[in-house]
DNA sequence: CAGCCGAACGTTAGCGCTAACGTTCTGTCG
DNA sequence: CGACAGAACGTTAGCGCTAACGTTCGGCTG
């Protein structure tokens, strides 16, 4: 492994026959220097494979372009916004380094925004929990901005409007003419799966339904719970005739457990995701679920951050994207011998219903 | 947002009524400093929330106890080694930050490592293309652990045996009783890919099975890719009765057009995947695949890359760490039937099979 | 043509830290 | 008891860079 030398600015001006604060300019395009000089100085520096040291840079207060994200991998999509984030960062030159946080750990990322904060020149949390890590950021001393942190974050944040997704997704259930509509829960630590949550709650007593708590499972996003939970709904007496899971690797879990007791999706039971994970369109059923701006997010955020960078005091901005239904082959109206047996009990309801699905 | 002062060495000192040296040797837990003294100092840094400045660190020269990760966020398993990573490097008070590449990029990283090599002490490549990055990477002057890149590197690296992993699936098919087995490729650019291709055709050639070019389909580990060599596959007069795919996702993609085409896995076909991804053992059937080693890649290159920090000058060590054969459902023997048909066309074949079964 | 202004440079002082030396002081031994 | 070793400190220089001042000099004005 040949050791290379790095030439330092200094050298680079030796060469150049300028001194350092000329080829500093030079290299940082800023005014001071004749046309003619800079030429030369960036075609030497090019020359000698200069790049400027950004411990040294950020030593003097400068920016370094790099921004930090703080991140939990193992959430889903957090690979996909990581991906679009660091597209949007080098678009306008700058760098990306991403904190993998551990799963699950509380510890005090204390030291870890002051690492990123002497290194980065601001920094993006992505943080389905809630969690004391916040507030430890409060007095960083950095432009913070947070993804899926909810409206309630001290913080400029982006975030995808659950609540709304969550709506349209029952919305849709109901306009097919579903009274008893069940729903698997995601892992209420998340905010996420507390608005979706909400949402089924929400739509159901706008449209008058009743509010059945043996319909409404608990669930932790993972195909296993939705598994179970379906079995669950399943042994009821009277049960459900659709269900809203939490997330899609949840929904496929209930139609495996769905399947496995001779039924069929949607014939017997319509089934809606959320998220639109990619195999949604590929697995059999297609899943019918609400889409997650996820470029957009990564757009926002990094956009956002950008402008804190710059100065620009945006008063602590918190912006909501809106989410897409996307409607594919597991839902389907609800079968009309059903609905006859149904008819009766959930008569009240039905007026309600027709309404809210206009 | 209120800004908050950190403070610097120079007056965690003050304070404490010592010299500027004093403190460093004392946090730095080096000698030349009396007990009492430490203890002192390192109580009123902690007090003041001192947090020692990586970058001013970085410039002397010393070491930041970072160590960065360049790696491909959407590639398989990355998130999971990365994730252990981190655990490792946490366990050895190291942090770790991580260097997403753009997806298929192969603009030069030149400046990435050179930006690493600024903030961190080693740098860790999870770099599963063959590329010209890390030819570039042989003059960073910092120490450099790949994984997955394949014997050839010149660097010191860990990988998963995947010749080894593949040789294994092959062989239990054809202890099975399979004859007539397919692949379905990876995308080759991965070293990984053509590791487990050269492997089937390997045991294939051992075991004195024809080598039919219509039975090895290319694909790209993607799930699409897996059901459209299946049917092509199918399509075939004389079909084969096991099929090797090169990941779980593109298996599990060849189960799907199989059950299409009116065929049961293992029923009719068996299927062998590679990864053991978590759903392997979830989804139905329950998929006989093997298992790649990612904890013990992860601890294997982080230990390495800190030896390596540490000076201990590794003589380009390559680690090749076992992959596993986990069968599950996905196979199963040969139906006698079948067997009795076939077996004029491989009569020659079997003795060699059957010796290599043992 | 003195005076002044501004562009194009150069010089100096630090950012926060550590390596490499000084300095002081105590104990110890011939 | 002088010399000397070594522990426990302090001082200095510098890592690579930039902000904030100097300095020079051509050109313009009254």
């Amino acid at each position: 492994m040949m050791k290379r030398h790095y030439p330092t600015l200094a050298e680079v001006a030796k060469v150049a026959g300028v001194s350092l604060m000329t080829a500093s300019r030079a290299i940082n395009n800023r005014p001071g220097v004749s046309p003619e000089k800079r030429e030369d100085i960036l075609r030497i520096a090019d020359e000698m494979g200069y790049v400027a040291n950004r411990a040294a840079q950020k030593l003097t207060g400068a920016r370094t372009r790099i921004i930090g994200v703080v991140a939990e991998l193992h959430t889903p999509f957090t690979s996909d916004l990581l991906l679009g984030m660091g597209a949007v960062a080098r678009a306008a030159d700058y760098e990306m380094l991403v904190y993998s946080l551990p799963v699950c750990d509380r510890r005090p990322p204390h030291s870890i925004i002051e690492m990123l904060r002497q290194i980065a020149d601001g920094v993006i949390v992505i943080l389905p929990y809630e969690s004391d890590y916040l507030e430890s950021m409060a007095t960083a001393h950095i432009p913070v901005v947070t993804i899926e942190q909810g409206i309630e974050s001290a913080f400029p944040s982006v975030t995808a409007d659950n609540y709304q997704g969550g709506c349209a997704a029952l919305r849709h259930l109901i306009e097919l003419g579903h009274r008893r509509i069940a729903f698997i829960s995601g892992n209420d630590r998340l905010t996420s799966a507390r608005d979706r949550r909400r949402a089924y709650r929400d739509v159901l007593a706008q449209a008058r339904l009743p509010h059945d708590p043996a319909l409404e499972v608990d669930g932790d996003f993972l195909r296993k719970s939705g598994f179970e939970a379906a079995q669950k709904l399943l042994a009821l007496d009277d049960r459900p005739t659709a269900i809203f899971a939490a997330n899609d690797t949840s929904a496929y879990g209930a139609i495996a457990a769905i399947r496995e007791a001779g039924l069929s999706v949607p014939g017997d039971i319509s089934v809606v995701g959320f998220d639109d994970i990619p195999i949604a369109s590929q697995l059999h059923p297609q899943l019918t679920t609400v889409r997650q701006p996820l470029q957009q997010m990564a757009r926002a955020s990094v956009n956002l951050l950008l402008a804190l960078i710059a100065g620009l005091d945006a008063p602590s901005e918190q912006i909501v994207l809106p989410t897409q239904l996307i409607v594919r082959e597991s839902t389907t109206p609800l079968k009309v011998k059903r609905k006859k047996e149904e008819a009766v009990k959930v008569e009240r309801a039905s007026a309600g219903a027709a309404n809210l699905a206009r």
